[in-house]
This record gives structure tokens, C-alpha cells and sequence, in this order.
DNA sequence: TCAAAAGTGTTCGGCTTACACCCATGA
DNA sequence: TCATGGGTGTAAGCCGAACACTTTTGA
């Protein structure tokens, strides 16, 4: 029965064996809006498409390490918080060759990454997350999958504290807030929720150049951020 | 560079490709305990050691069928609810060779599944999920991951109808919910909380051949279940 | 008849929601 | 000076936690 082998971990030489990609929604916070990073393609398949930058794991990598890789890069971003989404194996996800691939999201400051166009890329973009065109393959779909797992898990420091700068003031937070859950907040409560929140530190400066001269406030043991392994 | 061809989705024949396994946390609930079977292993690496039952992805199945595949080969199991939980990469996972694996767990009702030690297998167990020794690999993490996602999505009925016999008592649905969650729930809240869900049919039959003579109640829409599909 | 389990409601505290006015600043 | 946005507190509803007694049944 030519089904047995898949009962078995006993690992061999004629065991299947299929390339494994790493895609990456990268997600900043830019202008008040959540964007991510597209690419265009520059080759077939989906070739003039956008999509979301990914690659190939490679033999001594694991895939948190092959999509470190590939963020670096294609962005020159690096010790960046990442989170594995899922993995998508439908047998005819792509086009040429069948590929599992598994999703990550990364959080960033676009303004820190001027993002360039390199190798199979002809343009670069930060794209509002609610202006994204149809993408290549099937990556609509995962940035949905990427957009509901971070919405999922907003209320974790971590992810803040990469997508702000240093010192921000608690309507850009609130902002920040708003483009990722898609809604608007009422700001007293919102206020009152953080300032319950034991990671918000008043910094007593105020931002200058803009009206009604909010106070800059950090986040407690900014950087001091352990890195996801596995 | 040697990296370049890493941010690559030009999918070529010189791509590295690996094995992929799926290992499956089959859950059952019985005796008033939420079990997982274990598979006792007859081949080396890890010969004699108990670990969650798997197995390698072909070339024609995606993860979920290669899981539903596996689970079917090894226990008699169909039409299962399955999850898919995280995707492990570590290089050195597997002692002999390279292999990327897939986590998923389903959820069974062990009576209706009398389990077969088969193929690479000389022993099978459902055990207690707190009573689980060293398993092979990395199987104890791949198992609390997946009990932390279980957990984490408890309160969704495809769940409970999978776990539980059709015509259940409330005592029943709350020893499962205590086992999975591993603690103890007041009961009168509990019961108010199941209420004043909108799933739970009272059926007004008794249960007979137990004190107290409690009431039997059922999900509505019993096995009108969409599977999961990508 | 009695021991064991089923069944039921109320109170309290904390959290979330809704909502309006004064203050600081840049234009 | 004025228009814009920053900053703050209180009251009402909702949800979860704690908690004791009566009823049903099998032994």
C-alpha cells in the first residue's frame, strides 16, 4: 500500500523532499497609518506583480533564521521581532514548482529602512495595509492571516515598542492602535487603559512643533527585548 | 554572494529541499481526562521511546491531508478536527537528517478509536496528558505548544462537539473543560456561562445509572461541521 | 434512609463604555 | 485671538468571581 511511508519518521533517502519558502509581512507605522512592504516582481510567474518579499530556507538555516535573512536583506533590517503566522502547502499553491511556505510577520520603523529594490525586484513600496492591490501567488491571504494574528496579540509590549519610535506621544500610540484593530478609540478611555498598563513611562518632555504640546512618553526597558527562537 | 539567491522566490532545481513531517497531538477525552496518544517507537533514533504519532508529507498531499493521511493509518480516524499549530526548523532537530516538521493536533473520541500499534510502531497509549514521560525528539515541546493552543481556542464549539459523546451531561463538559484547562471551575458558573451560550440543547433526558439523575444536553447542529481547508 | 451528586441565584468588585469641559500651543 | 488638539474624571452597564442550600437518585 503505497501509503505506509507516510506512517513513518523513519527519515530516507527516498523520502519526499520540497523547497520551503519564508514570506514576510512587514509591517511599519508611518504617517499615522499601518503600512506593509511590497515588492514588485520583476520576473515570471506573477511577473509586474506586487507581493510580499519572501525566499528559500537553505539548507543550514531554520526558518526564523531564513527570514532574518531575508528581511536583512532585502531591507537591511536586522535583530527585528518576528512571529511565525502558518504554514500553506496546497499542492498547487505555485505556479512552477510546488513550495510549502511559511508565513512570518516583522515589525519595523520604515523610517529607519529605506526600502530598496534588489535582484528580482523592480519597486519597493510601504503600502497602506487597506490600499494593498491584488498580489501575486496567494499572498493576499496571508497578509490577512498576518493582520489577524497581530491584532490578536496587539496588547504585547514588544510589538509597540518596534513599531515606535523611542518617544512618542499617546496619540500617536493611539494611532497606532487605531490602524491596526481598523477602529476608532475613545481617547479618555484609551488613556486610562495605558496609563493602567505598567510600561508606560512619562518622559515630562513635550513634543514641539505641533499644536496643544503633548507629552513624549517611553516604553520601560525600551530595547531591553528578548528575541523569539525556535 | 552566497546569500542572494535566498530572497529569491524564483523557484529553480538547484533550490534546497527538505523533508517535511507532520506530528499530530491526537487529544481524546476520557475517563474524565484529556489524553494524547503515544506511539511507542520499534527503530532507532529514539528506539523504545514514546512520541506523538507522525509522518513525512508526499509530493501529492498537503500538510493537512498528509495529517489526516497519518492519523487515518494510524488509529482508524476520519473527518477529524484538525489545527494546525507551528512549524519547527531547528537544523538539528532530527539526529539523522534534516527534516522540517509541522505540529497539528486533532481532536478524538479514543472509545470510538481502538488504538493499533502498526507499521514502526510496537506499542500504543492514550495517556494522561499530565502523565506523559520524556517523549522522543522534541515531542514534549511540540505537545505543550499545542496544549497552550488548545487551550487558547477552548471556547469554540467544533471543539467540545468533537470530544464529547452526542448526549452529554453538564458534569461531563465541565470535567473536560477542567482537564484541558487544568483547573477547577466553580460549578454554578460554569453552568450559568454554557447557558447562556447558544449551542447547548437541553434534551430532557436523564442519565440513569448515576446519582443525581442530571441532564443530558447536546449541541445544536450536532456533526454539521465545516472542515478546515488550506 | 442516607450519601453523593445535580441543580439553582445573588452579591460584589473590576473592567469597559459613554460622555463634556478646560488648557496649551502654533498659526 | 483663535482654532486645533491635548489633557482629565465620573457614572452606568456588563462580566466574572465568590458563595450555600434544596432536590434527585442509587446504594
Amino acid at each position: 500500500m503505497p501509503g505506509q511511508n507516510h506512517i513513518d519518521t523513519k527519515v530516507e533517502k527516498s523520502s519526499y523532499e520540497c523547497t520551503i519558502t519564508v514570506d514576510c509581512c512587514i509591517f511599519g507605522f508611518q504617517e499615522g497609518e499601518l503600512k506593509v512592504l511590497l515588492v514588485k516582481r520583476a520576473i515570471a510567474p506573477f511577473k509586474a506583480f506586487w507581493m510580499l518579499p519572501g525566499g528559500i530556507m537553505s539548507e543550514n538555516q531554520s526558518l526564523e533564521e531564513a527570514a532574518n535573512h531575508i528581511l536583512f536583506h532585502l531591507t537591511d533590517v536586522h535583530d527585528v521581532y518576528i512571529e511565525q503566522v502558518k504554514t500553506y502547502s496546497q499542492v498547487n499553491r505555485h505556479p512552477v514548482k510546488r513550495v510549502v511556505t511559511v508565513s512570518f510577520y516583522a515589525l519595523t520603523k520604515p523610517e529607519n529602512h529605506p526600502a530598496i529594490a534588489k535582484h528580482y525586484v523592480s519597486d519597493v513600496d510601504w503600502c497602506p495595509v487597506n490600499e494593498v492591490p491584488t498580489l501575486g501567488f496567494d499572498h493576499n491571504r496571508l497578509l490577512e492571516d498576518a493582520l489577524l494574528k497581530l491584532r490578536t496579540n496587539l496588547d504585547q509590549v514588544l510589538k509597540i515598542s518596534e513599531l515606535l519610535p523611542e518617544k512618542f506621544t499617546l496619540k500617536e500610540l493611539q494611532d497606532l492602535y487605531e490602524s491596526i484593530l481598523d477602529e476608532t478609540l475613545d481617547r479618555r478611555n484609551f488613556r486610562k487603559k495605558m496609563r493602567q498598563m505598567d510600561f508606560l513611562v512619562n518622559t515630562k518632555e513635550k513634543k514641539s512643533g505641533v499644536k496643544g504640546g503633548p507629552l513624549l512618553y517611553t516604553i520601560r526597558n525600551y530595547k531591553n527585548i528578548p528575541l523569539d527562537g525556535n
